[in-house]
DNA sequence: CACAACAAGATACTGCCACTATCCAGTAGC
DNA sequence: GCTACTGGATAGTGGCAGTATCTTGTTGTG
């Protein structure tokens, strides 16, 4: 098929099409003459599951060839699984080495924690993976503004994340085709987190309000209706566009 | 304080606190003349704050601005979470409705199961929730990408949603003081997020490492190493910048 | 008082990103 | 032959998050 028919099925403009080719995300089409090129099925699958990881993943551009990337070059389903669980951006992103000396003495208070708690829960992670510098940083950042986790805490939803990570692999682990299941690996690890999050939004709106109709107008500790805001500053201008 | 002494006790650079100030995230300071203003502890705090939102919570200046201030404006803590709920951005964005037929109608089925799964879970959300929507939009996306979740499985990531929303919620509400009360609301909602994701990505990383202790090479189905890639395309080029 | 150093506010500029538009030489098919 | 379209290269657009510069005014030290 053409680019124009490609673009037709996918409903990707043409133009987009070309850009994801130059960027590498969309392998080229086999040239049949120096100005025409066929495109086949696996293009348009391709094509959608970059729409979905950029979407709906949210992945940047360069993201999403890393992890596209991954899943080509990987031997192994795990291979595959492992390189796109790294090629996944991190959402705390790692922070230059402190320069104050109070800071470098949380960091490292911090990631001593995290690597208490992936023991007493027995995970296997190195130390130099993006997500334990990244769970290091956030921890540190959260003290700073004097909302850190109770000890416990961090466990509890560990559990939670626990279970979580087990239905996720159930999920990716439900297909025959080795192709279609590290492709399922992908949409598993990448886009899911979106519809966790969504859920868990949900889930803390019907939260709010069992605790409202429970309580009436009180929340958590029983005092009554209170306006916050800051002591002496006006409140931000519009919440529209400057 | 001066802006040049907030700036050194954040660690923000004055340009940047200029910015925010005209952006409205942060309150102007106690004009004392022409050219100079005094600005408080509180500052310093709020300054604080919008740095987790922007870089551990990853979100834009204008979303910032948006919880920022719902948290000013709400009346009563209850008032205060469900306004930075809905402030948040939607991990999906809706889209705009399907010029398509089939697209209309994959978009009705995925409202439909949305609203099934909510029934279900005695969760109460209007229908106009963006984040009903976004589950929806979700839902028909992963099905047009053959992983759509099997019956069953959605719910049981939403009950788990709902374990983790019950602690959130219970550290949301740990606090005497409303301000400091709904200021902590506004971590948990927005910045627990990326902490629970990367915990996770750690479970998921050990669940891949101990199958693959378990059952060598293989993975789910017991099939031997596979190479997957697409049939006739050449992978993306280069894994770094074009 | 003079004067260097800094402050506030307005405006303009920068770099990055994800496209989008234009241009060109080369087919395809009537 | 003529028009519509193709692949490929290059350049332009718009939004975002700052960053730099400039002007005017203030401070406080000698």
């Amino acid at each position: 098929m053409k680019i124009s028919e490609l673009s037709r099925r996918t409903g990707v403009p043409v133009a987009s099409i070309k850009y994801f080719l130059r960027q590498g995300l969309l392998p080229a089409g086999r040239a049949t003459a120096a100005t025409l090129a066929e495109y086949g099925e696996e293009h348009a699958q391709r094509l959608r599951l970059i729409k979905a990881l950029t979407t709906l993943g949210g992945l940047s551009i360069a993201a999403t060839r890393d992890v596209l990337g991954a899943l080509d070059q990987a031997d192994t389903t795990e291979g595959a699984l492992g390189a796109v669980s790294y090629a996944l951006p991190v959402p705390v992103a790692a922070q230059s080495a402190a320069a104050d000396e109070a800071e470098a003495e949380a960091a490292a208070t911090a990631a001593a924690e995290v690597s208490e708690l992936l023991a007493a829960l027995d995970w296997r992670a190195p130390d130099t993976s993006p997500h334990v510098e990244g769970l290091a940083v956030a921890l540190k950042e959260l003290r700073r503004l004097d909302a850190g986790y109770a000890p416990g805490e961090l466990a509890a939803y560990a559990r939670l994340a626990e279970s979580v990570a087990r239905l996720d692999l159930e999920r990716a682990a439900g297909l025959d085709d080795p192709v279609a299941l590290a492709e399922r690996a992908v949409i598993v690890f990448a886009i899911c987190a979106p519809v966790f999050e969504l859920l868990r939004r949900l889930a803390q709106e019907d939260q709010v309000r069992r605790r409202v109709a429970a309580e009436g107008t009180a929340f958590g500790t029983g005092r009554g209706p209170a306006a916050p805001g800051l002591a002496d500053g006006s409140p931000p201008a519009t919440s529209g566009r400057c």
